[in-house]
DNA sequence: TTATCTAACTTAACAACGTTAGATTTCTTA
DNA sequence: TAAGAAATCTAACGTTGTTAAGTTAGATAA
């Protein structure tokens, strides 16, 4: 009997409509302009139909961002294939930066808004596997370079010292889509910034000898 | 005819009763809470009568953060003895910490929240004053360290060596607002992170002789 | 002192929001 | 063909920011 198995899969693809509308509404117009009525235009069903696939709306934009952690993961799997750590440590900078200019939107919602985290971790992400973690993995990366020596002696946490670095690029990117657009200051193009301020986080972070 | 002036004092009164409220409600309960009938509730008044003090909740909210931009700055001023810019970088890093962890609700609204910015500066700040003026402040001292050839050869823009200073430390502080209940991340407390990440910025950003 | 005018303030309402309860349709099964 | 279950919709509630129209109080002028 197929037909139990086709209902749930009819049901997956109305979540998966849901799933996208938000997405591209939350892409072209940002946070503010998701509502789940304009989803519910979008994909022609009503608003309360939402709720047979999410909780609220809070787990629906929890799910989004789970795709994006996911997909910025993969970006960085990309990079796991260059053996120094030091050279690893650079393109993941300058990835992040990249992923934070093409989804500007998405990661206002995974990096700068506050969330009621209640279920921990219900989003079935893998927390530590770095396939799908990219925290996980630039931490590894990190004490790659603390075990070869290649830090500052006073580096010895890997925990903290890639909260450092991650900070440095995160402060970078939230600075510009914060505050990009106003007049008080005169951005520097946010690329030009990227590349200075790993540059410089990776001089302040290794030892003398390079 | 001191009447009109006697009317004029009450009408500050009010307002000032009005910002009070909202900070208060602010501070405590953060963003989501507050609400124009809220703080008309805590100021006894009727929703609307806000609306006869400020165009709109919007513009409530930013003299809110124009307060707090002065507040900054007169933090920074006090760090102006310090002949040595070097150490003045150090303690203006400190110190930006030490605000964002006093007020991390404003610390939100100032600089992790996107503001349609229309109004080019109609808040009375003095933009450029260093008194007023906490960025033009951290700028003057990049200058003065390069002037002074304590500077890395490549740092030569002020403007953008003062956006990568300060994108550290704000990188740091928003991090822990945004995520810092996040079980995902084994944060290390933010104040040990700060001091480390004010030696590693400094190292960065400093010639060899230090 | 009384009438008038103006500013401050309130009441009532609107549209949009997230969300819930209950009715209705659609499809499967007996 | 009738019964039952799942999917969906309609209508509504309690919020939110905001506007329009009415009301009250105090200052001015006769």
């Amino acid at each position: 009997m197929g037909i139990q198995e086709r209902r749930e899969r009819e049901k997956q693809e109305v979540r998966k409509k849901i799933l996208d509308a938000a997405r591209e509404l939350f892409a072209r117009e940002g946070y503010e302009a998701v509502t789940m009525r304009r989803i519910a235009d979008r994909i022609e069903y009503s608003p309360t139909a939402i709720y047979l696939h999410f909780k609220d709306k809070e787990t629906l934009i929890r799910e989004l961002c789970a795709n994006d952690f996911r997909e910025l993961a993969h970006a960085f799997a990309r990079i796991a294939q260059e053996p120094n750590p030091i050279e690893r440590l650079r393109k993941l900078g300058l990835a992040y930066v990249g992923f934070a200019i093409d989804y500007p939107n998405h990661y206002r919602l995974m990096f700068m808004t506050p969330h009621p985290h209640l279920d921990p971790c219900e989003m079935d992400l893998q927390k530590g596997n770095p396939e799908e973690d990219a925290y996980a993995f630039l931490k590894a990366t990190i004490a790659q370079a603390i075990e070869e020596g290649r830090l500052r002696p006073e580096l010895t946490d890997p925990e903290l010292a890639a909260q450092l670095a991650w900070a440095s690029m995160h402060g970078l990117v939230s600075l510009h889509i914060a505050k990009g657009d106003d007049p008080w200051v005169e951005w520097r193009p946010l690329a030009q910034a990227a590349s200075l301020m790993v540059e410089v986080c990776l001089r302040g972070i290794t030892r003398e000898g390079k």
